[in-house]
DNA sequence: ACAATAGTGTCTTTTAGACAGTATTTG
DNA sequence: CAAATACTGTCTAAAAGACACTATTGT
């Protein structure tokens, strides 16, 4: 007979912000939920932390199941967001939700998952704005306080690291690089100090030989370089949102 | 009759790294393990989570058993750090843990918790660092990791928050500011620069009318300001540890 | 007087901000 | 040709880095 439980357990879950760029805007994947509760609303892809999985693991495991996305290095960054714990966070019970990051190049539609009846992109700032206009769906859960987040981390993270490589394909043009900040911070910095920049912080990107472009004068074609940090930080200042 | 259930439970519990400067050092607080696994093992402080709190409040509730610091604004800081879920990181149950990162200014001397058979403040460099000639221990589950994490986080944070004000009581001088940047960083900023960088920032510190220091000349005393961000913000670039 | 710390000033270099101008493509 | 985007250059302002120098206290 052992003593009853004084440490009171919890489910432990995964929840993704998948953040991809379509069109030069900033969405996020989102589901609609196919099983209690929330059912039929709108909410961040996740699932829960298996008994042998992290939850970084189990975090790439629902991306895949997801988006199809595999962990192929250099194919998409995951990171831990923080972790919501609030003990009401789920009506019914006590789920706790390591959040996640994830920045993607533009992925095709998604299918549906396997407990999700429908899933597809969203602009994120359909979401996040009360802009009543729109039929922008009300997440479930505390998933808005999550993207918000999400949001926040991402936008801190492109001043000082080079993580915006991470939403553009090989290979790319400066102006494609350029229009990632600009979805991101919601104003594109300068044109001629954003070279400036980027071609001045070592190993930020690499040139290839070729051009390239969809319209106007063909641009150089450039491939993601080895660095990770930009010092001293490229400081967003124009119209934040 | 319910499945079997597809949702493994876990322990929930938090961890904290409370840093503080003693003689101009960073030190953390840790607490001799009085219960198995690692029985007599150093640890960083923690316990699990209640069912009606969430991290942060166990976090809070923690603090305040070990060290007897209250939820008093402006007395400390609090704040996630990231959650750790290696599934053999406990090597009995499974326990995913919230670690946090306190930041307080110098407390006494710690007494017993109620499952810490002792604690005492040690210099961080000593539990991270190689050095084989001091009796520095060795800590439980993966603590070490997160102490790390724990550092690199408050280094990083000196550089674009005013979060050294945590460091010190009210009122303080420019030089006791200073000798937390050098204490954090492992070496001072130029004296000069720092004043200017310091005193320029609206908001970061309040004058006083008052002067005080232990000694040469005596300082002027300031008290925290309102700031929370420092743009641009103070790089390190010396001896980084 | 000397040690110790506080406080000020200044010169140089780096970097960012702002913006003008030229270049090369398509329609 | 105009539109669109790529690319280069330049002037200015802001900030940091590296110091030197003066000021005020205790011993």
């Amino acid at each position: 007979m052992s003593a009853a439980p004084l440490v009171p357990s919890v489910a432990l879950a995964v929840d993704l912000a998948v953040l991809t760029l379509r069109a030069d805007r900033l969405h996020v994947l989102l589901v609609r939920r196919g099983v209690p509760p929330f059912e039929g609303a709108w909410a961040l892809p996740g699932g829960f932390v298996g008994p042998t999985e992290d939850a970084e693991t189990a975090a790439w495991r629902e991306l895949a199941e997801e988006t199809g996305m595999g962990q192929v290095p250099g194919s998409g960054h995951l990171e831990q967001l923080r972790t919501y714990s609030a003990p009401d966070r789920d009506p019914r019970d006590r789920v706790v939700s390591v959040a996640h990051v994830v920045l993607a190049p533009d992925l095709p539609d998604p299918t549906a998952g396997s407990d999700a009846a429908e899933a597809r992109w969203w602009p994120v700032e359909e979401i996040l704005d009360p802009a009543p206009a729109a039929a922008a769906p009300v997440l479930a859960f505390d998933h808005a306080e999550i993207l918000t987040d999400a949001l926040e981390r991402v936008r801190a993270k492109l001043e000082y690291t080079t993580l915006a490589l991470e939403f553009v394909t090989e290979p790319f043009t400066l102006g494609d690089l350029r229009r990632v900040y600009a979805a991101v911070w919601g104003a594109p910095p300068d044109l001629g100090n954003f070279r400036r920049k980027v071609l001045g912080t070592e190993g930020f990107v690499v040139a290839t030989d070729d051009h390239g472009g969809d319209s106007g004068r063909p641009a150089r074609l450039y491939r993601r370089g080895p660095a990770r940090l930009i010092s001293p930080p490229m400081l967003r200042t124009p119209g934040e949102d």
